[in-house]
DNA sequence: TAAATAAGTTAGAGCAATCTAATAATATTA
DNA sequence: TAATATTATTAGATTGCTCTAACTTATTTA
């Protein structure tokens, strides 16, 4: 088994090996606010029990092993997010941090039984995946809003970092998973986008928002 | 803020000064798997941090803020339990382990809502007190069953010590809280005793097992 | 490409929590 | 009460995770 420590090293590689299948010691450093010695030796350790490939001045990648454990850590993390949502009437953007601390809890049936009172749901609150008991997840593939043109009409499916203020941010527009977003405007100087949903017909959004913000073309399911 | 293992330390000098107001470090180190020299250290630690009072040599006892501190433990414990057993349907013989676990979160929101969705429960699955916001709790004075005399009938309260294998005997009896019990005879040679409750009018046990039920004249409310 | 900057590594130390071995104080029993 | 057993303490070592300071390698920029 890992440690608490070993967990949220492994957990924070896997998520910022997302796309890339790499991470480096100074991302984990700034990532954990941990100093860059420390994740060093935590890499070396954990490249010693076959958790992850670590050569000197390089990235490290997850092992299938390393790859697995991680996603089961994110397994249980989803899944507590989901059910302080849908079983406990949290906000979106209360979840977070109670999640961080249930995911290290160890026990099989706990999580079993979140899994089945929630009806075994595939994504979390925030629109990500939740992986499956072997670790395994389906990514639908989105794109991020401020990669869509000036008239395209697509659908408000996940962001991709869940940070309290831009959830707090979100539910202030009233910009919620699901909703129908239409491109109005773009500002070629600074990516500035302006958009239309629900009664909204004018909202400014920044460049950086519309970067968190992932989408799906509308006619698709 | 205390540490895990400080958390567990209160809360093992808690559970063991009941009725008595102090704890050896002898009776900790067994309670906790922890040679005594570790406990010894860590006595002196939280007695430093205004938490308990250590004089060589002698018992310890929590201070009224170390009381405090204990008592909100176990009350996040036991709050836990009862979600356990009310929201997510596991057996009262199986959620010690995991409230273990859970009572270490820290986050005022996530138990208030607890309290909150189970009605603001007096007790837990085991018929223990949950303490208040302020770490205060109302103590019935139940009686042990084997204390009670031949004819007398009782109602089954509470039980003294939770272990897995003693609630999974009594759920083999269905001897359920809540049970009125008859008391038919006393071995006087060993205090075993024969029992008539619900359906079962001969059920036989042992004083070992009679010592940790907890039972209250059925007369009252 | 040489210099400057950023990233990564090594060495050595500190703290929390644990242990074992040895010693001291208290409690029990003969 | 003296001998024995139990309980408590001290001393010193170990492990896991963290740090700072100093140094090395890689990358970026002038």
């Amino acid at each position: 088994m890992n440690t608490y420590t070993e967990e949220n090293y492994l957990k924070a590689i896997f998520n910022l090996s997302v796309g890339r299948g790499e991470a480096s010691v100074n991302e984990l450093s700034r990532q954990l606010g941990i100093k860059m010695p420390t994740v060093n030796s935590m890499m070396k350790k954990l490249a010693e029990k076959g958790l992850l490939v670590y050569e000197s001045y390089k990235p490290v990648r997850l092992t299938a092993r390393g790859q697995k454990e991680a996603a089961l850590i994110i397994r249980k993390h989803r899944l507590t997010e989901m059910f302080l949502v849908e079983k406990m009437q949290f906000g979106w953007d209360e979840v977070h941090e109670i999640a961080e601390q249930i995911e290290h809890v160890q026990s099989a049936e706990f999580f079993a039984k979140m899994d089945q009172l929630l009806g075994y749901p595939k994504l979390d609150p925030h629109g990500s995946p939740i992986p499956d008991k072997n670790g395994k997840m389906e990514w639908t593939e989105y794109h991020r809003l401020n990669e869509c043109r000036v008239g395209e009409t697509v659908t408000f499916r996940a962001v991709t970092h869940s940070s309290d203020e831009f959830l707090k941010f979100l539910n202030s527009r009233q910009l919620l998973l699901g909703t129908e977003i239409t491109v109005k405007s773009i500002e070629q100087f600074d990516g500035t986008m302006t958009i239309a949903y629900g009664k909204r017909k004018a909202e400014i959004l920044s460049r950086v928002a519309c970067e968190l913000i992932l989408v799906q073309s509308s006619r698709r399911k």
